[in-house]
DNA sequence: TGACCTTGCGAAAACGTTTTCGTGTTGAAA
DNA sequence: TTTCAACACGAAAACGTTTTCGCAAGGTCA
């Protein structure tokens, strides 16, 4: 077990000072090249690779950046995370992953960890806990130190930050215009708890679709799912006691369970309803008949969350200007067999 | 901008030493009553937290360990990654994740560049690419500097070190066995290249479940998918040309490919052809049919897993020795509706 | 020969901790 | 009054870097 080589032992060796050392590794003119080259040497032979905590301590920054999402199972997480990871790999930064579990005192716990050093900024959606509490200290807290944090997906007005999210309200406006067009009046749909940013804009643009095209928002047809509760049951219910023409489901989750509701009850998808989804994951793909959706692209949102994220990091200092934006990534209708 | 306060910082405030303010806060009985309550309050009062990389640097310990992928959309991996964050969140450490894109570059690149004190220990599955070229010299290293290295799922025994595996062969086997139990004389495969481990393994699994009931093994039946060619049409070769009882693919993907495939030919399952798959994924569970599966338990190998390499970390120096331990998960077969 | 510049290197500070050891001040015992 | 322990605190080293500054040796020029 050969343990790391540092500095010291090397300078150690070859009787020289750690200065010469460090500036001979880094090619300073101040060193002979005589010297250099011994020591460069050394170092090769060695496998002399500097310490990145010792880096980190002297430059202040870790090069490390660290997501919070609430969930990695949920395949749009999953991508985000990939999406973050290639841009900060490339940048040259690593990246950590913290999981929420959808629970508030996870993500301050989290935040609070790692917020002391170990990295340079946080990329984060917020867990529904949270959003229901309306609780956001922590990152209050986190951005007054100068730490720089982008919100993607579950943001918040409550807190001024560089945000990438997609426009919620209008992708679902537009996935029920779809449906609209295609004819259908009884539209059902399947959403979540209001606390629940997404959801509440989703069903806005549900709700304002069909109020455009004169039809009547009927509460009947509105399903909010809390976690907890079986909602297959629920869904199942929703299908057996209206006569649907079709189903905007807000995740895939909800939309595939749908379908397979609606086949306990003998009815054919996307003969007898239609249905589409919302976050174009691999069930929509392969379920069968394979699900349209309005598709969110979580690499992209990785990426751009993570390249704004690297920019705010490495701007000067003095040049600094608090300024945020935000990002709203385009979304899709991506059409498959669930729609007739 | 409020920045972090440092020991520093409050020891100039409070007009005593550095010494001081330290042993204050860990509650020293070296100091007096008067002056550590005077720093706690001062300390509290500016949030003062201690700064996690001084600590790494002064202990010599980052207290993150990093576990390394091959892809992160994999729902497998996924469940590993949950897995490995539970427990290492339990026991105060923070996970990095790298994806090495089955890169075998990749790899190399995130293990060196982390292995100089960024963490403590390592969590890897190869990448296609490392298995196929065989060249572990990257882990042995890291293992040789005395790094602790856990390798899951995709191992090979070119390396010694913990690792956490299922019986990919015997899960394979029990699989086929039950396909066999069923009455099914032609049963074809669907396996990844050779190269792949866990693909070899379950391919004789599958082998050895026949011969032991004196079937057949028509390699015309073994279909082996090399990830670049579009494997959807392979597969449904497989099922236009053989007059197949049931299928047993070795991941969900394949899985669900060959159930589109059979639809397509005008053949349902399972009344037609049966098919088993591999990983209990959310496609063999939401899919319709869905999927009997051998389920791989991710999170239960992430644990595990990270336990290992916990463990490894918490013993103490001098009464390490070097003695490795591979532990086997248990699969079980989900019998769902894709299978008579 | 003296003034000055270049070259080549080392000492030391800094990043923020923890911990060991030393030391000055008390108060009590002898 | 002397001696010594207990108390309360500070100085300094250590973790492993980078970088600024200072300095000695040697060379160049007038």
């Amino acid at each position: 077990m050969r343990r790391k080589v540092t500095l010291k032992q090397i300078a150690k060796e070859l009787d020289v000072s750690i200065s010469t050392v460090s500036k001979s590794l880094r090619d300073s003119t101040e060193i002979s090249e005589d010297t250099r080259q011994k020591v460069q040497a050394f170092a090769k032979l060695y496998n002399y690779k500097p310490n990145n905590i010792a880096l980190s301590l002297k430059n202040r920054k870790s090069k490390t950046i660290c997501i919070i999402i609430p969930e990695i199972i949920h395949h749009f997480f999953a991508t985000v995370i990939s999406g973050v990871e290639h841009i900060a790999n490339k940048k040259g930064y690593n990246v950590i992953v913290c999981l929420s579990d959808e629970s508030f005192d996870k993500e301050v716990i989290n935040m609070e960890m790692l917020a002391n050093g170990s990295i340079d900024g946080f990329i984060m959606s917020l867990s529904k806990e949270t959003q229901q509490k309306r609780d956001f200290h922590h990152i209050t807290e986190v951005i007054s130190q100068g730490m720089p944090v982008v919100m993607f997906d579950r943001v918040t007005n409550d807190i001024l930050c560089d945000k990438v999210i997609i426009d919620d309200n209008l992708a679902a406006f537009n996935a029920t215009q779809y449906l609209i067009d295609k004819g259908f009046k009884k539209i059902a749909l399947i959403s979540t708890v209001d606390y629940v940013s997404v959801g509440k804009l989703r069903t806005e643009g549900y709700t304002k679709a069909l109020k455009n095209n004169d039809l009547l928002v009927n509460e009947n047809l509105i399903l909010k799912i809390e976690d907890t509760d079986n909602f297959e049951s629920h869904i199942e219910s929703l299908i057996a006691n209206n006569e649907l023409d079709a189903i905007f489901a807000v995740n895939e989750i909800f939309a595939v369970t749908a379908i397979k509701a609606a086949n306990r009850l003998g009815k054919k998808v996307p003969e007898d309803i239609s249905i589409i989804g919302f976050t174009d994951g691999i069930i929509s793909k392969y379920s069968s008949p394979s699900i349209t959706t309005v598709s969110q692209n979580g690499v992209k949102m990785g990426e751009k969350a993570a390249i704004m994220l690297i920019e705010k990091l490495e701007i000067e200092e003095e040049e600094y200007e608090e300024q945020y934006k935000t990002e709203v990534i385009e979304t899709e209708l991506v059409e498959r067999e669930s729609t007739i």
